[in-house]
DNA sequence: CAAAGCATGTAAATAGTTACATGATTTA
DNA sequence: TAAATCATGTAACTATTTACATGCTTTG
């Protein structure tokens, strides 16, 4: 684990540190970094392909990742790994303790909120189709938990599987509420 | 509650409707809907003062609300209403099933996924840090029950407390997840 | 051989934040 | 009378998404 001997404080944009993480975790290519996202830490962060190649351009002109080639045949294909300006950095960031205001964007949430604004029937529509969209998460995320468990044996790292329980958590609380909400609706003050 | 004979399809961006639902709520001056914000909403979707103005001259440009001038003595205020466009842009908005996917931005658990780079000292540091940020938000969240309690009471519009319900049990199973976690971390696998 | 998946990227547009700027009114 | 709160806004910047564009390789 690096010490943060010369801790680059140029903060970079949240996704970086995504991209840094993952290439951490063994992804290699953009494409790597961009699956990985999709299968997990889209619950906490999401990153578009469009971000992704762009940063790793310029995470390498700060010499915090490095890039070979690594075509394929003739199929081209660039493999980064972290350089060790890059492992400070990233720890760096993990034990920098600032300011992290929770933030959900979420219209089914938001939808439910502004739910008087229709009928009863368009209310409940509502709070039935952001149970079932939980549903579909922790679908998601518990087929992610044999793979992060795996990954915790082989290689040690034990976080990502963790983390996949907060997420989990946190969808089966909402289901909870779904449910909860539904009964006191559909009882009259 | 309007039907949507008109539906305005432009699709506006989330932080539009988050507007004309708050003003639908009662508030009547960007300020207010900045500090409904603030105390509501924001757990779902957030939005910051450098929207607030110019979506409101957009949406009374696009005849969704319609402002007046209303300066008490020298200090200039604006205050604006729902059209019946707007309401019936709101409605179509809240019955549309599109897609949402559940977003989350947080950095506190984006580290915590990370969190395979530090030490164990900085690891555990990470835990009790979003575990903390939970507790925060929740005391934050529980205050605002009784004054939407008050609103349920007072308008008829129960959703908003109902909602903030899903907000509390997600914190609540964000700080038992931080618990477990901890657990498991000072056990050796 | 078609479809799915691998792989990389750009352009244009939209969305959102930060910082600044201003000044009035109410409350302690 | 100082501090807090009310109130509105702009400029500059940063972040992010959507859509497009390309073409290879593996699998069914």
């Amino acid at each position: 684990m690096p010490s943060d001997r010369s801790a680059k404080t140029h903060s970079l944009p949240a996704a970086a540190y995504v991209i840094l993480g993952m290439l951490r975790l063994g992804a290699e290519t953009g494409y790597d970094v961009k699956k990985a996202v999709q299968s997990s830490t889209r619950f906490f962060w999401t990153i578009s392909e469009a971000q992704i190649y762009p940063l790793l351009s310029q995470l390498e002109g700060l010499g915090l990742v490095e890039g070979r080639d690594a075509s394929h045949g003739r199929r081209q294909r660039r493999a980064f790994r972290l350089s060790e300006e890059g492992e400070i950095t990233l720890a760096a960031w993990l034990r920098r303790d600032e300011p992290a205001p929770f933030e959900v964007r979420d219209v089914a949430l938001l939808k439910l909120f502004f739910g008087d604004a229709v009928g009863a029937d368009d209310g409940l529509a509502l709070v039935s189709r952001m149970r079932s969209r939980s549903r579909a998460e922790l679908a998601r995320l518990r087929e992610q938990d044999g793979p992060a468990q795996e990954l915790a044996q082989e290689t040690g790292n034990r976080f990502p599987a963790l983390s996949l329980r907060a997420g989990i958590a946190v969808h089966e609380a909402l289901i909870a509420a779904a449910d909860e909400i539904e009964r006191e609706l559909v009882t009259p003050l």
